[in-house]
DNA sequence: GCCAACGTTGGC
DNA sequence: GCCAACGTTGGC
């Protein structure tokens, strides 16, 4: 069954751009402990949204597929990673996927422009949304879907 | 830069 | 186990 998800980037961290460069990466440094049980619900060729936020224009600006199942995320133990976690319990207290870059959009899907879709309760446009790691439902997905097709042309 | 919302921490 | 204080996220 795939499952549909948006992982969220700060894009001076890391952006779609970057991804578009390196075409495969780590989604790593996790800390939080809701979007580390999404993650652990991940399969291969999960479909998965890149969305930028804390920017001048939060929304989604690319896609990507997951490549592998969930693995220890290595950077929990590694004593030189900024996201080291000295009070992680063991190997899995926090975990990562490999991601493969897809599509960047010519024109995002704003986080604005989201919240007209009738996507229902989500953590994505409720308030005070800090979740970097968002389950969408099927038909989440189409809605989201259909109007970033609409938007560029595809 | 402000600040609301939320997760985490730690004293009790 | 409660809850106030604190830190962080992220839209605006």
């Amino acid at each position: 069954m795939t499952r549909y998800w948006i992982f969220k980037s700060e894009p001076y961290e890391f952006s779609i751009s970057n991804l578009a460069e390196c075409l495969i990466t780590r989604w790593d440094g996790i800390r939080n402990y809701q979007a580390r049980n999404f993650i652990r619900e991940m399969n291969v060729d999960d479909v998965v949204y890149f969305y930028h936020s804390n920017c001048k224009v939060p929304g989604i600006y690319g896609k990507m597929t997951v490549i592998t199942p969930s693995y220890s995320d290595p950077t929990a133990n590694d004593k030189d990673s900024k996201y080291f976690d000295k009070k992680a319990a063991n190997l899995n207290s926090w975990l990562s996927v490999d991601v493969m870059y897809k599509d960047k959009y010519k024109e995002p899907l704003t986080l604005h422009s989201i919240k007209q879709l009738a996507l229902g309760d989500s953590p994505l446009t409720s308030k005070g949304n800090r979740l970097s790691i968002i389950p969408l439902t099927d038909e989440q997905y189409e809605l989201i879907e259909r109007e970033i097709n609409t938007l560029n042309d595809l």
